[in-house]
DNA sequence: TCATAAACGAGACGGTACGTCGTGTCTTCGG
DNA sequence: CCGAAGACACGACGTACCGTCTCGTTTATGA
C-alpha cells in the first residue's frame, strides 16, 4: 500500500531535499548516496525510499521546489533582441558556475538512465522554463521582432540547446562573449527581413 | 608498474570492446557493469582494469573504434544547403535508434562524472566529426554560401545543440522533419542576405 | 505515565494472544513479529508495546493463558510409576508435535536473550507444571514409592531434562517407547531398595 | 556459482571465527551481527556470506574449531562413579560461567530457528562430546560397573539433561553440590544390584 | 447526559541490520 | 610466466522490523 501524503511529515521533506543540495555542492554527484542524503538530513533511509523512488525522485524534487520559488517568467522590454540576451547571458552564467550547475549535472545524469524520471524532469522542471521563453517569443513576434513563420519551440531549443551542448561536451568556455555569439545567430535566424540589418 | 602495450593481448581488446557494445545494445547502461563485460569478452577483471581506467574508459574507446571505421569526412555535393540536411538527417536518425544512441547515453553519463574522460571523449570521439562539419562550412563559405562573418564553430552547435537538447531532454520527437526544421533555421542564420529567399 | 489497566480493551488482548500462537503454528517463529502480530489481530503495534514489553512478553503471556486453562495437577492412581509413565508420555508427545512445540521453541529462544522474560517463564508457566511434579512424587514418598533421601526437585529434572536435551538437541527420536525408557531409568534412581525388581 | 574452498583465506577464516567468539563473549548474542563480525574480523560481509549461511553458521564453525582442540576423550580412572563425578562438575562448571555459556546460548538460538543448521551442531559438536561419554560408560560396563540393561545413549542423556534443563530454565543454581546430586541419582539408576550401597 | 480523557487503529518516523551487488585490488593456478 | 578466474575489503543498495511518536476515532466513565 502507498503511503498516506496527508502523515507525511514536513520537516523531514525539507530536510532531505536540502541535504540533497547541499551535499551535491559539496562533494558532487559522485559522493550523492541515499544513505548520505539521510544521514545528513537525520532521517531514515526508509523516509526517503517512502516518498521518493530513489536519488533521482530526490534531486529532481529539490530543483523544482527550487525553481518555483521564483517568478519563472521572462522579462519583456518590449525589445526582444535585449530581452534574449539578458536571459542568455543568465543562463550560460548559470551553467558556467560549478556549485549551481552540479545539480543540473546530477539530474542529466539520473535522467540519461531513468525514463520515467526524465518524463517528469521535461514536464515539472524544464516545460515551465522552456515556455516561458517562448511566451517572451510570441510576445515578440506580435510586434513584428519575430518572423511569423517559425516554429517557436524550435526557435527555443536554438537558443538553449548550443549551450547545453557546450557544457555537456565542453567544446568551448561557457562566457559572456558566447553567450552574445549564440543570441546573435539565433536573432540572425527569426528577424524578420525588414528588420535586418546585415 | 604500468603495464606494457607492446604485450598486450589484441583479442582480448576487441572482445572488451566488442562485448562492451554488446551488453549496452542488449541491456542498456543500468546492466552495463565490469564484471559483465569481463565475463562475457571471457576475460579477467584484471585485463580490463589493467588497460582501461574503467568502463567509461572502454566505452569511449569502443565508440572511437566505431567511428574510425569510416571515413569521417561529411560529403560535398556544392550544395551546403542539401549537404547540410542530408548529415543532420542522418544525425537525428542516429539518436533516435534506440541501439544506436545507447552508447551515446552511455558515454554522456560517465563524462559527466569524470572530467579526465570528458576531455578524451571530446578529443577523439567528437571533435573530429564536428571538425568535419566545419570543414564543410568552411567550403561553403569560400563559394559564398555561408555568410562570412560567423563564428563557424557557433554554427556547428547551433546545428547539434539543439538535437542534443531534444534527446537528452526528450522535448519532442526526433523525425526527418524535426532535422529539416533544425537546418531551416541555421541556414536562416548563415545564408547571405543575397541568397536568402524569404 | 502507565497504561490503566482498568481501561484496557479485552477484545484487543485476546486477539493479540491468538494472533501470536496462530502465526507460530503457521508460519514459525523466524516469521513471528510484533508488526504480522499486531496486522493479524487487527490491532495498533502501539496496544501491543503499551501492554507488553516484546513479542517475548506476548508469547509467555499466550502460553499462560493456554496452560492455565487445564487443571495442571498430576492425577493420583495410587502408582507412582504408572502415573509418571502417563505423563511422561504425555509431555513427550507435546514436544514431538510440531505446531505444540512451536511455542515452546519460540519462548525458549526469546527466554535465552532476555533475562528478565526467564524469570517470569520459570515462574508463571513451568514452575506450576514442575510444581505438579513434583507434588505427586511427594504423595509417592508418603507411600513408601519413593526412597526418601533423594531431592525431588532434581527428581523432577531427572524426568523432564531428558526430554528437553533430547528436543532441544534432535539427538534421537521422541517416540512413545523413549518416553517409557525415561520413566524406567529414573525409577530405577527413585524406588526404594525394597520395591525393586531387578 | 559455489566458491572455491581452494582459493580461500585461511587468515580471514581464523579473524572471522576469533571475532565472533570475542563478541559473544564481551557483548553478548543480542549484540552480535554479521557486519560488526565482520567490522572486528577486518574483513567485508560478502567474505562472510561467501563460505557460512550466516552468523549462526559462524558461530558453530567457531565452536567446533575451538572444541576440536582439546582431546575430547573421558578420562578413565578406573572408577566410573568418580569419573563421571568429575566430568559433570566441569560441564556444570562450564554452564556457570557466563563467558564460557555465551557461546552455547547463541548456538542453541540459532540451532532453534534452523533445522539445518541444528543437525549441524548435532553432528560435529554434541555428537562427538556425547560419544565420548558413552565410550566412559561402555568401559565401566565391561568392568561391571554398570547395569548391562540399560540403553547407554538414554545415561549419558541422564546425566547431561538435567544440566541442560536447568541451564535453559534457570530452575537452581549451577553448583558443584549440584553437579554430585546429578551424579548421584544417575549412578543410583545404573549401578548393578549387586554393588548398591543404599 | 454528555465532555473529556484514555485507549485504540493506523501508520510515519529515526534507526539498525539484513543479504546482495559492484568496485578496484590482490592472489592463485593452469596452459 | 602470463592471464582467466575469482577472492578480497569496501561501501551502497533497497527491504524488513524495531520501538517511539503522532494522528484522528471510538468508548466509557465521572462531573
Amino acid at each position: 500500500m502507498p503511503a498516506d501524503p496527508a502523515r507525511r511529515n514536513e520537516r523531514s521533506r525539507r530536510a532531505i531535499l536540502a541535504a540533497a543540495l547541499e551535499l551535491l555542492a559539496e562533494t558532487g554527484y559522485a559522493d550523492l548516496t541515499v544513505e548520505r542524503i539521510a544521514a545528513r538530513a537525520g532521517v531514515g533511509k526508509q523516509t526517503i525510499y517512502r516518498w521518493w523512488r530513489g536519488k533521482g525522485a530526490v534531486i529532481l524534487d529539490a530543483l523544482v521546489d527550487a525553481a518555483t520559488a521564483g517568478d519563472g517568467s521572462v522579462p519583456d522590454t518590449g525589445d526582444v533582441a535585449a530581452d534574449l540576451r539578458a536571459l542568455i547571458r543568465a543562463t550560460v552564467a548559470e551553467f558556467a558556475d560549478p556549485r549551481l550547475s552540479a545539480t543540473t549535472r546530477a539530474i542529466t545524469i539520473e535522467t540519461l538512465s531513468d525514463d520515467a524520471l526524465a518524463e517528469q524532469a521535461r514536464d515539472r522542471l524544464l516545460r515551465p522554463q522552456l515556455d516561458a521563453v517562448r511566451s517572451r517569443l510570441e510576445a515578440g513576434r506580435r510586434v513584428g521582432q519575430v518572423r511569423p513563420d517559425v516554429d517557436l519551440d524550435q526557435v527555443v531549443e536554438l537558443l538553449f540547446g548550443p549551450i547545453y551542448h557546450r557544457w555537456l561536451l565542453r567544446t568551448g568556455p561557457l562566457t559572456e562573449a558566447y553567450a552574445d555569439g549564440v543570441v546573435d545567430l539565433a536573432l540572425a535566424a527569426i528577424t524578420p527581413a525588414g528588420l535586418r540589418q546585415g
